[in-house]
DNA sequence: CTAGATGCAAAAGATTTGCAGTTTA
DNA sequence: TAAACTGCAAATCTTTTGCATCTAG
């Protein structure tokens, strides 16, 4: 399933929300994205088409849409430690640049296992998990 | 290995740091904990026996701590977005609740195949990972 | 019409920095 | 003695909240 700005709309409206022009810039920029967005570098992106909107507004609409679970938070390392968006039509993880803190994502992980255990051990019911990989980057190792 | 706080004060000398009370004191709260502490929960617990330190010399020192590997930083979840210190003697992962944010540590992990993929397919010299299950756990699931 | 949204300004937290005085080695 | 360290206050930065106004449905 592919969520397009549109298709997001709707499940919102769904859920009893209105679809004003701000929340559909937002989606817009979200949607159109392959990479991860800082808060402020979708609000800068919003603001091209949209100059009035608010931060303020990008945070309440990513808490939303983090609720819904139709966008999901990540948190990278150390770095600027603000949250990173992406659209949550695929399960994928971070291999992350300890130096450079460029970010590859990788698809292929089976944690099955590992869940199975945690939740036979603990009694927890499992629902996710994130994977964070870190290491030196090619052009970091070779700039060395 | 296990990293007392004499030792750590030993290796921190070695690379030129000096031993103050203060970090000493910090030292000895980090080594003596077995559990995540925020620096605000270091700091209470540092002033129990040093009253006049700042907060600011918990983070100072929670920085150089983490620079030389001696301590290590994690982040759980969206809830109170402090970093959390651990001693770096055994590596382990982290399952938590995702209601009540209760913290249950896993060590069992092998995933060293995954990193030889990685560093084979990208280039990455691997350097470590984080992981962390998210899930409900036993009480929270019975108290709904 | 009205609950939901927005924007502003201000608040709330977490963490860092400038600076002057203090202390370890 | 000199380089490190500390504490304070103030600055940053990210995120949230209060409030008056506006608007989608």
């Amino acid at each position: 399933m592919k969520l397009t700005a549109n298709k997001i709309a709707g499940i919102m409206r769904q859920h009893g929300y209105r679809l004003t022009p701000q929340r559909h810039a937002i989606l817009k920029v979200i949607a159109g994205s392959h990479e991860h967005l800082t808060p402020a570098e979708i609000c800068r992106r919003v603001r091209q088409e949209h100059p009035d909107i608010g931060l303020v507004t990008i945070y309440r609409n990513l808490n939303l849409l983090n609720e819904l679970k139709l966008v999901c938070r990540v948190n990278l390392g150390d770095g600027p430690q603000s949250y990173l968006m992406r659209r949550p039509t695929e399960h994928h993880h971070h291999l992350v640049c300890s130096r450079c803190g460029c970010v590859v994502n990788f698809v292929d992980c089976d944690l099955s296992w590992l869940e199975q255990r945690l939740s036979r051990e603990t009694g927890f019911s499992i629902e996710g998990h994130v994977l964070e990989v870190y290491g030196i980057c090619p052009s970091c190792a070779a700039a060395r």
